[in-house]
Formats: structure tokens, C-alpha cells, sequence
DNA sequence: GTCTATATACGGATAGAC
DNA sequence: GTCTATCCGTATATAGAC
């Protein structure tokens, strides 16, 4: 199914040249320490190459984060964006779709939403509007399915935004109080996994739920 | 009511001495942007204050640090204890009130839930099984009704820790990912505010449909 | 307790040999 | 392209005068 593999890992660079091997390594990293808490020394030491060349192919720390910024907000946006958009598919579906695809995407790179997030707080509007969620979102077909819904009077007539944001803290906020839930739970990482995987049948459950809620 | 006032901002100290005027102004860098990026020198700054007098009261960033971060936990720990414990009131009222008294505090200290989740990230375990989290909740009144509704077959036989999660989602989410939702909704940070008052009311009733989702 | 001046360490970045 | 050696700014922390 194309809508099943529309979010994706970026799959693995076989590290073949050095620049792809510093690449992963500051992704790696970055994602998750952060920027202030990384030290050029930790991604070379990753990587297993020579402090020097980090600059040479980057110029410097902060060009180098800016492009992991910039490709892990990409990744965010354009999976999210194939099933916004999806014109053949009711909102049912596309919240399945959503809850599968990010629950997987977040389980292979767990370290991704927590960076995003915090980093995005410091780094405010520049980042924010060049990728411009707004009309991304504003315009996608899944907001006007869930306008219509409200029209019809099938949904309760609030902010769109609200169905959105709970969607979106039923998928990610597990993973990014996942220290919490673990040690709550008394969950390996194992666990977890396997917990989140069965919130990919829940969440649409509980979606449909809320949104008959009147 | 004892419950609505469960949860309170820690009334702002009046910054009478030198030592609450370097904690208060801590609190609130180390708040806004992290352990890691945040300088002596903006803490000094903002306590209006020599910087020498930092290391005086507190002889390190890092000690410093620790007390800000145990005081934040604790707050978060302790007004969510007041409610899971209360032992005259059924499993939705605690809803209703961890809804308010949560969102309430966030309006008024927005920084601290990202600052907790991702200064939690580096610092693991030490922390989180100090403040003993599990304890805590496991054992809780609130777990315990969760349990019972479990056992009656009036909610879904599923590990009750997703009803935690979905809850404190809903309650967080929004504001770790206010950046993103202020852009998304072209909204101000009083229309923000007002927006999550409005979930004070819609998160119990989105609660209750959950739970009866079989 | 509070200040100025400074020691010390660390981290990002570059020069220059190979 | 890759290495070693090193520069230099910055940030934490302290010494010592007041």
C-alpha cells in the first residue's frame, strides 16, 4: 500500500564517503543531545574521523546542525504531508495512516520529536515560517475533510486545530516522555516498542471517539 | 475548592535577597533555553547581579541547576500527587481537575514542561527513580479506580498507562509544541492561552468518550 | 556580602605538513 | 582529503581587595 509506506525512515547511508559518515554522525548526536550540549569533538568521535575534516566539509558546528535541523523537519513535514493530502482516502483512514506510519517512524529514530521540539523553541519564527506548516496544514485536504465534518454537523464545531493537536499528543508525546513512561511502567525498551505499536489500533479508536463527542 | 487550588504556580518569591533573586533568575533562563546553553553570565544579567556572586551562593552552574531542576519536578510531582490521591472524588472529576490545575500552570510558566522532558533526556535514570515516579503513581488512588473500571469491564482491558498518556497528551502536547500551533493557527500567545482554557472544558469530555471506546 | 581582576579549562576553528 | 599542532574566543570559577 502506498499510503502504508508514505512515512519512512531515511534509509541508512552505508556511510561510504566521509562526508556522509560526519553526516550521520552529527545526526546522530544532535539528536540526541541538542545543539549547545553537542561538542564538535563527540560527532567526530562518532563518526571515528578527524576533528579537522568536520570543518573542512562543513565550515563550521552550526552549518552542519542546520542541515540535520533542516532534514529531520523535512522528514517531519513531507510524511505527514503525502497523507494530508491524500485525496482517495476519508479521515478514518488517514488517521490510521498517521498513527501507523509515525509510531513506526518514531520507534526506528526515537531521539526525533523531543530534537525538534526543543530545538525549534530557541531557534523561533526563521525556521518555523521558511517551513511553513501553516499553509502546508491549512490548505491540506485532511483539514477541509475535517471542515466539512463540523459543516455537517457530524463533529463538534471547534477549532479544527484542537482534533489536531490531540492527535498529534496521542502519537508523539509517549515518545518524548518516554524516560517517565519506562520507568513507570517498569518498561525496557523492548516494552515500549511493543506498547506503542498497539496505541497504532488504539489511537484511531480513540480519534473517532472524540470526535463524536458533542 | 481544595481540589481547583491543587495545583498552584509557586508564588512568585518577592526577590528580596541576593540568593532568591540568582534562584528566581535561574529558574527562569534555565526555563527558556536548557542547562547547556544557557551562560552564568545571562543568569547574572537577568538577577541583575555579579556574576562572582553566583558561584558564592551556589558554587557551580551545575549545582544551581540541580536545585532548579529538583524544584520543578517536585512541583510537577506533587500537585499531580494532591489529585491522584484524593480519595472523595471519582475517577472524572480528576480529570476535570488535573485538566485545569495543569493547564492553569502552564499558562502561567509555558517553559517548564519542554524544560523538564528534554533536561530529563540527559540526565537519566539518576533523577527519575530519585523523585521515584512509579511509586508514586502505581500505587496511587487514581490508578487504583482506573483499575476497578478495568475490572467491571466498563473500560477496555488495556495497560492503563495509555489512559495516562493519552491524558497528559492532551494536556501537554500543545503547549511543547506551541512554536508550531501559534504558526499553524496564526494565533498571538493570549489567543494561544485562551485556546487551551477552552481544553480545560473539552479535555474531560474527550476523556470520558475514550474510555467507553471498546 | 559584593566587587574587580584574573586564572583555568574547554571547545570551535584553522594553519600547514603530508 | 586527511592529519597534527595550535590558536583564540568564550565561559566557568576563584583570588583577593573592599
Amino acid at each position: 500500500m502506498k499510503i502504508k509506506m508514505a512515512i519512512q525512515k531515511h534509509t541508512e547511508k552505508t556511510d561510504t564517503t566521509t562526508e556522509e559518515k560526519i553526516k550521520n554522525a552529527a545526526k546522530k548526536v544532535f539528536h540526541q543531545k541538542g545543539f549547545a550540549a553537542t561538542r564538535t569533538r563527540d560527532i567526530a568521535e562518532e563518526a571515528k574521523i578527524n576533528l579537522a575534516l568536520l570543518n573542512y566539509y562543513f565550515r563550521s558546528k552550526k552549518k552542519l546542525f542546520d542541515i540535520i535541523m533542516l532534514e529531520s523537519l523535512q522528514q517531519f513535514l513531507q510524511s505527514m504531508s503525502a497523507i494530508f493530502n491524500d485525496t482517495e482516502t476519508d479521515l478514518a483512514s488517514k488517521i490510521s495512516s498517521l498513527a501507523d506510519g509515525y509510531i513506526d517512524l518514531f520507534i526506528s529514530e526515537p531521539d526525533v520529536p523531543l530534537f525538534v521540539l526543543s530545538e525549534l523553541r530557541n531557534h523561533p519564527t526563521d525556521l518555523i515560517s521558511k517551513m511553513n506548516f501553516k499553509e502546508f496544514l491549512l490548505k491540506s485536504h485532511m483539514m477541509k475533510q475535517i471542515q466539512a465534518e463540523i459543516k455537517l454537523g457530524n463533529i463538534p464545531n471547534i477549532h479544527p486545530l484542537h482534533f489536531i493537536m490531540n492527535m498529534m499528543g496521542m502519537i508523539v508525546f509517549p515518545f518524548v516522555a518516554s524516560p517517565i513512561i519506562k520507568n513507570i511502567g517498569n518498561m525496557e525498551q523492548t516494552d515500549f516498542d511493543e506498547m506503542m505499536k498497539q496505541r497504532k489500533a488504539l489511537i484511531p479508536l480513540w480519534f473517532k471517539a472524540m470526535l463524536n463527542t458533542k
